[in-house]
DNA sequence: TTGCCGATCTTCT
DNA sequence: GAAGATCGGCAAA
């Protein structure tokens, strides 16, 4: 259908510029990923900029580390990290290389592979065969850890690379995407979710009205990590 | 809808 | 040893 630009990769000079100017732009556009099960695709609503020694929020805050280090590399890979003992989710590397800034990928809406996205979020962690549970369309990507399930990205999508036309998953602008001018009037933008040092900065952008973005939640410091 | 809670484990102090 | 860029279930309003 769509022409060629349609669907071509979002090159590497889109990522070597500051964070929060090339997480705006990430809203709209579409990440992919094609497995053995087939394709899933998702539309970005809402993303957040971190940047790197500069930002205490950042992973990055306390320099190169095992798990971080994808952020030290060069733009337009993937950045992959498990937390909470049961999530992961994705990051894109921004700035020039050696410049530990990326923009967290937090929620959109899935245009293709539905039904496949469905099944893997359907089951419960460690309760197999359980039966698909009936999620609503707008939660499949509402969330971090909920867009790396329904796209399938785990510790093997770990520095990836999205602008490598052999890579199996990618980000790409859509055809019908509207002007600049007319995209930016329906970006908003506030604090970070559930960061607590740098909370004030506000670096997450959203689009407008849409049922996709997650909810705002602030740090939770206080009552987690229980006692014992 | 908001709010609390537990699950679960890697990473760094 | 503690905290963490989270989520789903449940209760209350």
């Amino acid at each position: 259908m769509g022409p060629d630009v349609a669907t071509a990769r979002l090159p590497r000079e889109f990522y070597p510029r500051p964070a929060y100017e090339v997480a705006p732009d990430l809203l709209g556009c579409v990440i992919e990923h094609e497995t053995a099960d087939g394709l899933v695709a998702v539309e970005l609503t809402e993303v957040e900029a971190y940047a790197g020694d500069a930002d205490p929020a950042s992973h990055a805050y306390r320099g190169k580390t095992a798990r971080n280090a994808v952020m030290f590399g060069p733009p337009g890979h993937a950045y992959v990290y498990f937390t909470y003992g049961m999530h992961f989710c994705v990051n894109v590397v921004c700035g020039p290389p050696g410049v530990a800034v990326a923009v967290l990928l937090r929620a959109g809406r899935v245009i293709a592979g539905g039904d496949l996205a469905r099944a893997r979020r359907g089951g419960r962690r460690g309760v197999p065969d359980e039966p698909a549970r009936a999620i609503a369309d707008r939660d499949l990507a509402r969330g971090p850890a909920r867009l790396c399930q329904a796209l399938a990205i785990d510790r093997d999508q770990n520095g990836a690379d999205l602008c490598d036309p052999a890579s199996p998953i990618w980000v790409r602008a859509q055809a019908n995407a509207p002007s600049r001018a007319a995209t930016a009037a329906t970006i908003k933008a506030g604090p970070r979710v559930g960061v607590r040092m740098g909370a004030e900065i506000p670096w997450r952008f959203w689009t407008a009205n849409d049922p996709t973005v997650s909810v705002y939640r602030p740090h939770a410091s206080v009552g987690h990590g229980k006692a014992r």
